[in-house]
DNA sequence: GCGATACAGTACTGTACTGTACGATTTCTC
DNA sequence: GAGAAATCGTACAGTACAGTACTGTATCGC
C-alpha cells in the first residue's frame, strides 16, 4: 500500500532536478516543458502525465527547492539558538541554488497565488522557529512580551538577506553575528535616542 | 538644437508609463508589445520606432521607475542623515511602484547582463550618497575607517528591504528608527559576546 | 503654407510554446 | 511469465508573441 511504483518517483525526481536546475540558470522564464523534455530526456506525454499544466510544475519546483530550517536545541539559550538559527539562515542563502530562487519566488508571489501559498507556508514554518526562540528571550529576561517577533525576525534576518540579494557585501556568518549583536545591543538601550 | 519634438517626448513618457503600470500591475512577464498598444493607444510601429526590441522597452521601464535618493543636508550629524536617508527609502519601498519592481529587478538580474547594469548604476549612486554618510559618522568619532560602508548598509537597510519583500511586517519610519537605534548601539559594545 | 517627420493602422512572416492524441515499448507488480 | 501501468516518441492543432513592411494621416518646425 505505501509502495510506490519506483517508475514514479524516479521519473518525479528527475524532472525536478532539472527544471530547477534550468531555473537556477536561466531563470523561471526559460523553464519551458521542451527544455526539460531536452535536457532530462523524460517525454513530453510523461511531464504531463505529472503535471497537468506547467505552471503547477513551476510550484513544484519551488516547494521542491523550498529550504527547511530546524528548530535549535531546547537547552540553547536564546542567544546562541539564535545565533544557530541565523547561520543556517545564511547557508541557505548563500547556496546558488536558493540564492536564484528567493528572488524568483518574491517577484512572483504578487501575481500567482499557488506562489504565493508557497511562499506562505515557507514564512509560517519558519515563524513556528522563531516565535520559539523569543520565547526563550522573554523567558530570559532579555524583553517583555511586547516585542514583536516579525518585526524583530525583520531586524535579524533582514541583513542577511539583502546582503544575498545585493551581491554587494559577502552573506558570512560573521554578517549574522554582527545582526546579532546589534539587536542585542538595542535591547539594553530601550528608549534610543529620545 | 536641444529642442526635441514633442510628438517623440509626448509618446515615449505615454508608453513608458503604460509599460509600468502593466509591470506594477502584472509581472514583466505580461509586458508585451500588443499590451502597451491596446493600453495606451499608441500604435505598434511607433514603439517599434522608439525601442528595437521588447526587452529594450523592459529595460527602459526599470530606468523610468528606479527612485532617485538625495543626499541630506550637510549640516546635519550621521544620526540625522542616516535617519533622514532610512525614511526615504522607507518611502520609496512602501510605494506600490517600487514595491513592485523591486523584486522584479532582482529576479532579472541575475539574467539579464543589461538589468544587471540597471541596478548596478541604482547602487552606485547610493553608494555615493552612504559614503558621504558615513564619512560624517567618522568624524564624529563613532567609529573608524575600518567600517565597511557596503555591510554597514545591509545592517541598516536590509531589515527595510525584508520588510517591503515579505510583507510580515509593516514597513514604516518607526521600523527605520529602530533599525538605526540597534546599528548605534551595536557601535558602543565594538567587542560583542567574544 | 510647406516640407519633413512622427504617428496610426493593418497585414504578414516566423517562431516558440502549450496542451492533446495515440500507438509502440519498456518496466514494474504479483 | 502475464497483465497492468508507466514511459517513449511523434505528430498535431491552437495560440501568443516578436519583429517587419508599407500606406495613409496628423503634427511639428520653419
Amino acid at each position: 500500500m505505501g509502495t510506490t511504483d519506483p517508475r514514479i518517483a524516479r521519473t518525479r525526481a528527475t524532472v525536478l532536478d532539472t527544471a530547477a536546475a534550468i531555473v537556477v540558470e536561466q531563470g523561471t522564464a526559460a523553464l519551458t516543458v521542451d527544455a526539460v523534455v531536452a535536457r532530462s530526456g523524460v517525454a513530453r506525454s510523461t511531464i504531463y502525465r505529472h503535471w497537468p499544466t506547467r505552471d503547477d510544475l513551476l510550484v513544484d519546483v519551488f516547494e521542491y527547492c523550498v529550504p527547511s530550517l530546524d528548530t535549535p536545541p531546547p537547552e540553547l539559550g536564546f542567544e546562541a539558538a539564535m545565533r544557530q538559527f541565523l547561520h543556517a539562515v545564511v547557508g541557505h542563502l548563500a547556496d546558488e541554488k536558493w540564492n536564484r530562487m528567493l528572488p524568483a519566488l518574491m517577484a512572483l508571489k504578487a501575481y500567482e497565488p499557488t506562489l504565493a501559498r508557497v511562499e506562505e507556508r515557507m514564512e509560517q514554518r519558519q515563524g513556528k522557529i522563531s516565535a520559539d526562540l523569543f520565547t526563550r528571550g522573554e523567558h530570559e529576561g532579555l524583553f517583555g512580551p511586547e516585542l514583536d517577533p516579525s518585526r524583530a525576525i525583520a531586524l535579524l534576518v533582514g541583513p542577511l538577506v539583502f546582503a544575498a540579494l545585493s551581491g554587494e557585501t559577502p552573506i558570512t556568518p560573521e554578517l549574522a553575528d554582527a545582526s546579532l549583536a546589534n539587536f542585542l545591543a538595542g535591547l539594553s538601550r530601550p528608549d534610543p535616542a529620545r
